[in-house]
DNA sequence: ACTTCGATGTCCT
DNA sequence: GGACATCGAAGTG
């Protein structure tokens, strides 16, 4: 089992799991691709800030669904976020990606982040990063764990460190 | 450097 | 009516 096969695995056992194996992944879109550095687990029903905690909506259905899956909501009014999705069927979880490292067709992320003042900008928060992709509600619900995938996950190279704490 | 604040979808009480 | 898984602009030291 590669180091992928084992996320999803992880993804669906366990959100908090799942969450340390997606950093240090690539999140690859065409030319794009950068390295997942910062996530946010969450999850039904001992976080009241989970979206599901309160029980399905249009908006969070895709949680309800398979792990590896996309979900992807529009918040604030203003910005798009992604989540991965966790935990099986009918079981609720997902892990928001906060932050990545560029790898990749900067050039493309920096058309999209024309606001962006250096390169450390493009990709550093959840809503810069699905601008830089160019993220919208219509990729909620694909397999990023496919490789015929528009947006997907791979393999990258192996974490140093890690560091966990509760969420804000 | 830090603090405040506007933008405003979706869900809650 | 208010909270929220945010960002960036504007104002202040």
């Amino acid at each position: 089992m590669n180091r992928l096969e084992e996320a999803l695995a992880a993804l669906d056992n366990d959100v908090l799991a799942g969450a340390k194996a997606l950093l240090g992944l690539n999140l690859v879109k065409g030319e794009m691709r950068a390295r997942i550095v910062e996530v946010e687990a969450y999850r039904t029903p001992d976080d009241p800030a989970c979206h599901a905690h309160r029980g399905v909506t249009p908006r969070n259905e895709v949680m309800f669904g398979p792990a590896g899956r996309a979900y992807v909501y529009f918040n604030y009014g203003v910005h798009w976020m992604l989540n991965v999705t966790a935990h099986s069927q009918g079981d609720a979880a997902a892990v928001l990606i906060r932050a990545a490292q560029p790898v990749n067709g900067l050039d493309e992320m920096r058309g999209a982040r024309s606001r962006a003042k250096s390169d450390r900008d493009l990709l550093s928060g959840p809503g810069k990063l699905a601008a830089a992709y160019g993220i919208t509600g219509v990729l909620n619900g694909i397999n990023l764990f496919s490789v015929s995938s528009f947006l997907r996950l791979e393999e990258g190279p192996p974490v140093e460190s890690v560091l966990v704490g509760p969420r804000i």
